[in-house]
RNA sequence: GCUCGGAUGGCGGAACUGGUAGACGCACAGGACUUAAAAUCCUGCGGGCAUAAAAGCCCGUGCCGGUUCGAUUCCGGCUCCGAGCACCA
């Protein structure tokens, strides 16, 4: 046996080089390709799961903190369900499209693709520093032509299927961006400080309400956090009531409205419309025009969020004219306010005041008369009554509850052509194009005639031109407008004139089926081989942030809805089970960001403590879904726990240590190794991570005082640890004599008889109180037991 | 205002279906080793009363109330914090 050369000098506690040992078994998983996932038929389906990640954006900053927490749960899952006998899917890609890459061409006139292209290889590299068990050959861009051709081929899909359409609508310009944006990301743009203003323009629209209902409908099918499915379930907004249409005295047009409550119709005493309603131009007499048009102008240069914010006092003007309330034949005065939007509904509305506190609120400010249609209790003396009671200045429908009110006036509107029943949804088409330069190109072109026609499939990927200038023209154009040579083209075939569509797509395209081409990444004869397709999906486990709620996660659903229906995927559904999460703050409490100064770079804390202490410090710091604060003591806290591991195994020469001998464990070694083998699993399983790793602690704790420690209670438990710690359980399983990867050994399985202690203890509460505790042997008979606890 | 979460030691958190509250880690304190420090190892660590020491007793899971032999856990009402939505007819 070697002897230190320098007992005094040299420590003589054993102490891993981690830099060492990840980098070694970096390039090992490399090089033997160990993750590589291949559609082997000997697994059956139930033994195939798909554990996808949601991939990043690559950013300049690098990889943050946050984006390796949920990287290191999906690839502890990885890991353990192929040590389980699963065959697992689980890829990493880039979603690249997007404006930070374009606002720094804007600045400095690099190209988005050189920028981009860095990114990624900075993320590459750090994703890989972290040993996660991604099968690279099937990493995706969004950027790459190869990608795009599809995402393009998709659009085209919809487009044939009907599903996408130009529309000039009013929508969402952002002056500050130069381009347009669709509703879902108003709010972000609103935050970070930009003005987002309405005003008509022609864009080009994917139809998602058609599948509204569905979408709806087959949340409850997911696996997702309630609040997700919640928040999709709002922003759908679906509800049910009638639509009405409100003849317009003296005249033989009539104005359409939707209503939840058509049993208050009675109490329908004016109307209002949106002030951007198309009828108020034709129905505004002389005297009210100028105090129409001026109050429509001052709407008009409201943004939505101003509208709302000083919503405190209502405000309207009198069009002038008169409609006829159906249900009474009165005529009632026909406003225009800003209070009705013009994207809900039909943008106009029958105001009951009685039963409304919005149009009661009106009603008292222009004194328009107020009617209920429901009988509040006696001791009632609000305004508006919200509750059920019968109905009663109403007519027919006098003395009914609301719910049959509703009923009977609905069917009486149907039955005299007056209206109709009618579901209604907050949720409006997709507006899915933008003024930028880095995106994908529409494959489609337009001719003189105004109409449009799609590239044929042979034409794709229809790539992006070189520019001079990034930045959109402000007008409403993008970059690639001003790009004559790319934009005007002959058509072969015809010799027609025809100009290509300028817009590019928004940056939600590339991430609406990325997980398809996981499966076939190289295929370019299709965006994905039906049959892989069918092996692989849906997938089985998704994690990410809880920021695409109502974004990613709703049009990737949409979109893939539309592939099944094509018959080009095989399920209805993309992703059945969903975990969010949570923020990883700065050690103050605070979310991370620059300004703050509070920002932890993962590189920094993988070249102090290695890989494996923060893939285990990011699941111990607590429930997965929880947001916590970064600790750096936390992190030393691992870090030593990993050390202690290191050297119940080896010797100050990281050798393996002659304490690890060939003999019988102890009962109580047994005990620790099977209870821990078993909560790891099971917690690996609920995604309770951080429990897993205490219960490995408690492991330690218990072996590391042992003179002797037995190869058949060490051994286990590398494996046990190998999904949390993959590169020093690979170290130690080398060191243990083992010339094979640990990535495919079976999970150690638990005797459940080993994993019950032998003693009880016995706890007599009186009233409640705990009385006495007495640890008792198992196994005694019963009455034995008690009389041990009567003594 | 509405919807969904959450509140447990000095801190992050644990506690399966109502049955020993505070696992594990951090911080802190004391000790061993060391000339010393670091590292490592050992011990203690919710609060209070009591004691030479121990045993022991009481209080304690945001607040108030309820159900129960028994509540961190179930029910009702509040307070605070976080997230989302917000004139949606």
């Amino acid at each position: 046996m070697n002897r230190d050369p320098h007992p005094q000098q040299e420590s003589p506690i054993a102490r891993y080089d981690f830099a060492h040992i990840e980098q070694k078994w970096q390039a090992f998983w490399e090089t033997n390709k160990t993750f590589r996932a291949t559609e082997d038929l000997k697994f059956p389906k139930e033994k195939r799961i798909y554990v996808l990640d949601m991939f990043p954006y690559p950013s300049g900053a690098g990889l943050h903190v946050g984006h390796p927490e949920g990287y290191t749960a999906t690839d502890i899952i990885a890991r353990y369900k192929r040590m389980k006998g699963f065959n697992v899917l689980h890829p990493m890609g880039w979603d690249a499209f997007g404006l930070p890459a374009e606002q720094y061409a804007v600045k400095t006139g690099v190209h988005p693709a050189i920028t981009t292209a860095k990114n990624i290889d900075t993320f590459r590299r750090q994703l890989k520093m972290f040993g996660f068990s991604y099968d690279w050959d099937r990493e995706v861009n969004t950027t790459d032509p190869g990608y795009f051709k599809w995402t393009q081929w998709i659009f085209l899909q919809l487009y044939k299927k009907g599903l996408a359409y130009q529309a000039e609508i009013p929508v969402n310009w952002c002056p500050d961006l130069g381009t347009v944006l669709a509703n879902e990301e108003v709010p972000e743009q609103i935050e970070k400080g930009h003005t987002v203003i309405r005003r008509p323009m022609k864009q080009w629209m994917l139809k998602i309400t058609a599948y509204a209902e569905r979408l709806l409908q087959d949340l409850d099918m997911l696996d997702w956090p309630d609040s997700i499915k919640d928040m999709q379930r709002n922003w759908i907004g679906r509800s049910e009531g009638a639509e009405a249409d409100f003849p317009v005295a003296g005249t033989d047009k009539s104005i359409r409205i939707f209503t939840t409550r058509p049993d208050t119709m009675f109490g329908a005493t004016y109307m209002v419309l949106a002030p951007e309603h198309p009828f108020v131009a034709e129905s505004t007499t002389a005297e009210q025009r100028a105090a129409v048009d001026a109050y429509r102008e001052t709407a008009s240069r409201k943004s939505d969020l101003e509208r709302t914010e000083l919503a405190k006092t209502k405000t309207g003007v009198w069009t002038g004219a008169y409609a006829v309330n159906p249900a009474t034949r009165q005529n009632i005065p026909v406003w225009i306010a800003d209070y009705v939007l013009i994207t809900y509904g039909t943008g106009a509305i029958m105001a009951v005041p009685g039963q409304d506190e919005r149009d009661w609120e009106f009603a008292e400010t222009y004194n328009l008369p107020i009617i209920r249609t429901v009988q509040p209790p006696a001791d009632f003396n609000g305004k508006a009554y919200l509750e059920d009671g019968p109905a009663i200045n109403s007519g027919f429908l006098n003395g009914l509850k609301v719910a049959e009110a509703k009923e009977r006036m609905t069917s009486w509107l149907e039955e005299k052509g007056l209206g109709k029943r009618k579901v209604n949804y907050k949720l409006h088409d997709w507006l899915f194009s933008r003024q930028r330069y880095w995106g994908e190109p529409f494959p489609l072109i337009h001719f003189e005639d105004g109409t449009v026609a799609p590239l044929d499939d042979s034409e794709l990927p229809l790539t992006l031109p070189e520019v001079e200038s990034y930045k959109p023209a402000g007008t409403g154009e993008s970059p690639l407008a001003t790009m004559k040579k790319w934009v005007e083209i002959t058509v072969p075939e015809t010799g027609k004139k025809a100009r290509r569509e300028t817009n590019t797509m928004p940056q939600w395209a590339g991430s609406c089926w990325y997980y398809l081409r996981y499966i076939d990444p190289q295929n370019d004869r299709f965006f994905c081989d039906k049959e892989k397709e069918q092996y692989w999906m849906p997938v089985n486990i998704y994690i990410g942030g809880a920021e695409h709620a109502v974004l990613h996660l709703l049009y990737a659903r949409f979109w893939h809805k539309a592939l099944f229906d094509l018959g080009l995927v095989s399920t209805p559904e993309p992703f059945m089970k969903l975990i969010n999460q949570g923020l990883i703050l700065g050690e103050d409490m605070q979310k991370m960001s620059k300004s703050r100064g509070n920002v932890v770079n993962p590189d920094d804390v993988i070249h102090e403590y290695g890989a494996d202490a923060m893939r285990l410090y990011e699941m111990f710091m607590g429930p997965l879904t929880q947001s916590k604060p970064w600790s750096t003591r936390g992190v030393e806290g691992v870090y030593r726990f990993l050390q202690r591991v290191w050297r119940l195994y080896a010797d100050a020469n990281d050798q393996l240590s002659p304490q690890v001998q060939d003999i019988e464990p102890t009962a109580d070694q047994m005990k620790i190794l099977h209870k821990t083998i078993k909560k790891v699993g099971e917690d690996i399983e609920s995604l309770s991570f951080n429990t897993a790793i205490a219960q490995m602690m408690i492991f330690v704790n218990e072996l590391t005082p042992a003179e002797i420690k037995p190869r058949r209670i060490l051994e286990p438990f590398v494996l046990t640890l190998a999904p949390f710690a993959p590169h020093i359980a690979e170290e130690l399983w080398a060191l243990l004599g083992h010339a094979k990867t640990l990535a495919y050994e079976p999970f150690p399985e638990f005797d459940p008889a080993l994993t019950v202690d032998d003693t009880v203890t016995l706890v007599l509460q009186v009233n409640g109180k705990i009385r006495e505790r007495i640890d008792v042997a198992k196994g005694l008979p019963k009455n034995e037991s008690e009389k041990l606890a009567l003594e």
